[in-house]
RNA sequence: UGGGGCAUGGUGCAAUGGCAGCACACCGGACUUUGAAUCCGUGGAUCUAGGUUCGAAUCCUGGUGCCCCAG
C-alpha cells in the first residue's frame, strides 16, 4: 500500500456500482484518486448517469472531471459500428470503444496529466511477468469475467491499467457498496449497447443508417424463398428471433449473403463449424503457443470456451481448429484465446470454416 | 354448377360425441457492458347458418372458401 501512497490514479466513473467500488478501493489503497465521467451518448429526454457519478465522487470525496466526448464517440465508435454493419459483419462496439475511447484517448489523457494509471470497474485481473510486462487474466468471478472486452487492447495499454475489482465477485462488490453506503449501491447492470439503450436496432438504423435497411429475400438451403427480411444488418449468424417464419422447428440465420442481399436460414444442425479464421492476433503474452498446443478460444463474449489448436498463416491471420464444433461463429466478433485463466490474446473473426 | 376431399390461434398440425392440445411465430421475463443463443412465462383458434344430442371441432343439411380428379 505504501508504494501507492500519493500516486495519482484516474478512474473511469460511470455512476454504476462497479466503477464506484473500484474508485473506493483505489482510494483505500492510498492513491490520490481522480474520477472522470465520459459523456459518450445521450438520448434526448433520457436521464444520464452523470448525477449518479457526481454523487459517488462527492460521497468518496474525490474530484470528478466530465469529458464531453459525444462527438468523438459518434465519429469513431458509432461510425465504426455502422461501417462494420455495411461490410456485413457483426461488430462488437464495446470492444472497439475500449480500444479507442477508454483505453485509448482517456488513457492518453490520464498519462498526460501525470496519472500513474487508469482504473475501471471491469472484472478481470492483471499480473506482470518476469520482464515486468502485463498479463491479462480472467476475473475471480468467472460468471462476470470481462477479459473478453479488454483482450483487443495492446499490452502498452494494459501496462497502465488498474482493475481493482479483479479479486472480487459481483456479490462482494455489491456488499462492499452496501457496507460503505455508496449512493450507487443499487445501480442496475448495464446491458444494451449504450447507443442503442432505450431503442431497438431497427429504430437506430432507420435514424442513422437507413441505407442498411434494404429488404431482401429469406431463403432456405435449397434456394427456396420463404419470406422477406428487412435488412441484413438486423441479423447475426445463429440468430433465431426475428426471422418470423413458422415451421416444424425453429429457423436460424445461417448466412448473410451480401451480393444478393439474401438471408440464408435453416435448422440448427446446419450451424456448427469446426474451425475459425481470424485476422491478425493481438498477442498479450511474450511466448506464443505452438501449433500443437491446446488452448481455449471464445467466439462471443458470453460463449463457453472450447479447446482448439491455432495455426498462424504467413499473412498473419490465424486458423483455430476447434476440438468441438461451435455454432454462431460470426465475422466481426472477437475471438479470445486463453490458457487456463490467462488471456493469450485476441483476433477478429473473419469466417467460420469446416476443415 | 360432374365427382371427391378439406376447413381448428398468425402458420403447420392434434383432438372421431365428453374441460380444444402441440410445434413454430409473436409478445413478456431471466441471463448478458455486442444485435445473439439458451431458459422461463402470458395471450390468442373450432369458416358460416341451422339441425340431431344431456353434451358437437367431431354426426346431419344448406351456404361460403380452398384443393384434387375428370372435363
Amino acid at each position: 500500500m505504501n508504494k501507492s501512497a500519493g500516486k495519482k490514479a484516474w478512474v473511469a466513473l460511470s455512476g454504476g456500482v462497479d466503477s464506484s467500488v473500484a474508485a473506493f478501493l483505489l482510494k483505500e489503497a492510498g492513491y490520490a484518486v481522480e474520477a472522470v465521467y465520459l459523456r459518450l451518448w445521450e438520448l434526448p429526454g433520457q436521464q444520464t448517469s452523470l448525477q449518479a457519478a457526481q454523487a459517488v465522487a462527492d460521497y468518496l470525496g474525490i474530484p470528478l472531471s466530465v469529458f464531453d466526448w459525444r462527438q468523438i464517440f459518434k465519429n469513431q465508435v458509432v461510425e465504426h459500428y455502422l461501417t462494420a454493419l455495411a461490410r456485413n459483419r457483426t461488430p462488437n462496439p464495446c470492444v472497439y470503444c475500449n480500444q479507442v475511447i477508454k483505453w485509448g484517448r482517456l488513457l492518453e489523457q490520464a498519462l498526460e496529466n501525470r496519472a500513474a494509471l487508469l482504473a475501471s470497474g471491469h472484472y478481470a485481473r492483471l499480473e506482470y511477468d518476469a520482464a515486468g510486462l502485463p498479463l491479462l487474466y480472467k476475473a475471480a468471478d468467472a460468471s462476470k469475467d470481462q477479459s473478453y472486452f479488454l483482450a483487443a487492447l495492446p499490452r502498452t495499454s494494459l501496462a497502465a491499467m488498474c482493475l481493482p475489482l479483479a479479486a472480487y465477485t459481483k456479490a462482494e462488490v455489491r456488499s462492499i457498496a452496501a457496507e460503505i453506503n455508496l449512493p450507487s449501491r443499487q445501480s442496475q447492470e448495464s446491458e444494451d449497447l449504450c447507443f442503442l439503450a432505450g431503442k431497438d436496432q431497427v429504430a437506430f438504423l432507420r435514424e442513422h443508417a437507413p441505407h442498411l435497411l434494404e429488404p431482401g429475400p429469406i431463403e432456405d438451403l435449397h434456394g427456396k424463398e420463404l419470406g422477406q427480411h428487412q435488412g441484413l444488418a438486423l441479423y447475426t449468424i445463429g440468430q433465431r428471433k426475428g426471422i418470423g417464419l413458422s415451421a416444424s422447428q425453429p429457423y436460424y440465420v445461417l448466412a448473410k449473403e451480401q451480393t444478393t442481399n439474401t438471408l440464408r436460414v435453416g435448422w440448427s444442425d446446419a450451424l456448427p463449424r469446426n474451425a475459425v479464421q481470424t485476422g491478425p492476433v493481438n498477442w498479450l503474452v511474450s511466448q506464443l503457443p505452438g501449433a500443437q498446443d491446446l488452448v481455449e478460444v471464445k467466439i462471443r463474449s458470453a460463449a463457453r470456451p472450447v479447446q482448439a489448436r491455432c495455426k498462424i498463416l504467413s499473412t498473419g491471420d490465424m486458423i483455430a481448429k476447434l476440438e468441438k464444433p461451435l455454432r454462431d461463429i460470426t465475422a466481426g466478433q472477437l475471438l479470445t484465446l486463453y490458457q487456463g485463466q490467462l488471456c493469450l490474446g485476441s483476433a477478429e473473426i473473419q469466417a467460420a470454416l469446416n476443415l
